[in-house]
DNA sequence: CGCCCTGTTGAATCTGGTCAAACTAAGTGG
DNA sequence: CCACTTAGTTTGACCAGATTCAACAGGGCG
């Protein structure tokens, strides 16, 4: 995902269009009067390395997190060591809500490339929530994202074929890229084969074999971890959704 | 589950510990001091018929329900018709919070049986909240709860063989009744083998195959929709989960 | 430059899906 | 009360898609 980095504007606490606190509906109470209340609470930035752990499951909820630049992948797992990623984050997305009900983190998450991350103390967190009691709605709002991202999925995972799996993998790629602004035809894959076939449910050499499928086939253009997409329509009719035009950014952004 | 119907005591709104408001912790504030808030806010109880829908997918949030007696499936759609199972629930057990962010229903519940569930509209859901302001926190613990419960139906339908699916089921099924005091080595299935199958993600024949196959191995004795589990710790083994000891149920329940 | 990790491809295997048919239990209506 | 219908379940035969195992290619990085 170097391009993204590279798109990536630089990114002042105040206009930071990236930072996820707008998730949080942050903007309305902020921007206009206290303009200062970012900075006192977008604490620490810090660069994750490639693998290294944001945290884990079972730890004490301390912090949200809000990817600034690079991605960060999600996971859960068995007893037995098996792993299932739950999802992949880009730049503008809070990590670690969920464990707001349980004060746990219920899964893990770990940066797949180089990433510039924002951590939002528990603490920091509850006085904005007191200041601007919408966030207590806003959070509800986001973990019914999750919840919904969840349910496809599960869809995904226990009703689709290997194709349609990998055709709705690329589109909802796409569409997340679009929302940012950045190209929904042409991106970097910052998941290695295993991590995707791990995510929707089938083997790594079976992403592969679909992958060059699709590229005989005339859909994408793929080289190692560049694609391009040439025919998001017939995508679409292989992933069976109804073909979407690219969405523009608004802010807040919708996940 | 006709004897889930037999064995249910009979319920007063007071007394009524299957009254899934228990699980909104309402329980601290009411139990003692204004003991007829239940009956104010509890309003409607009505019967459902096999198959009769409690609510849609897209539907406008409007309450909340919680089982009494009997079961209801909830699950979702992909746009041509595919049917994800979602969840099956039993007495005890509350529906519909997960609406609450995006004010309306994200999936949609069926009555799996003849089925006695009370409605509580928002109104008076958003009433108690204002006098019991921890309702609040324990909504955040519910959809907490249920993201835990997508997350093992994720590692489920993403990373198991049908024999371990079909073990975990059951040992879930076993675990969920004896925390409501009904025997866990046996009960009866209220929904058909090919709900069975839909939930954990595999065909209805599939699941027809390995229960004989389980009986055959002496693990349970199945006949139509009764269930006995003769062999818990070897489903556990299958199923690669640490053995449990049946757990005697608390209230408020921990779903 | 050489190593190592990631990705790609092929071949054999197998799990689980599909289709079809028989069977059971429970209604339903004459 | 019995014949008939229907929904649900079970079993068998066959097959396809996906996994596994193995070998190999190629980039990236020290």
């Amino acid at each position: 995902m170097t391009n993204l980095t590279e798109q990536d504007p630089s990114c002042t606490s105040i206009s930071c269009q990236h930072c996820g606190l707008y998730q949080l509906g942050l903007s309305m109470g902020l921007d206009s009067a206290d303009t200062s209340l970012p900075d006192r609470y977008i604490k620490r930035k810090f660069m994750l390395k490639r693998g290294q752990v944001l945290y884990r499951a079972g730890e004490e909820f301390t912090s949200i997190y809000s990817i600034r630049s690079g991605s960060v992948k999600t996971y859960i797992s068995t007893d037995d060591g098996r792993l299932q990623i739950t999802g992949f984050h880009v730049p503008g997305e809070l990590l670690g809500l969920n464990a707001i009900g349980e004060n746990r983190y219920n899964c893990e998450a770990v940066a797949l490339e180089a990433s510039s991350v924002c951590k939002i103390s528990l603490e920091c967190f509850q006085e904005i929530a007191l200041q601007i009691p919408s966030v207590n709605y806003q959070m509800l709002r986001m973990m019914s994202k999750e919840i919904k991202h969840h349910q496809d999925l599960m869809l995904l995972l226990g009703k689709m074929s290997a194709e349609e799996r990998l055709a709705t993998y690329l589109l909802s790629l796409s569409r997340r890229f679009a929302l940012r602004n950045y190209s929904p035809n042409q991106f970097n894959l910052s998941m290695s084969r295993g991590d995707i076939g791990n995510y929707v449910g089938i083997a790594e050499e079976t992403v592969c074999r679909i992958f060059t499928r699709f590229q005989e086939e005339g859909l994408i253009i793929i080289r190692r971890r560049h694609i391009i997409l040439t025919d998001i329509e017939r995508l679409s009719v292989i992933a069976r959704e109804p073909y979407q035009p690219p969405t523009v950014a608004r802010y807040p952004l919708e996940i």
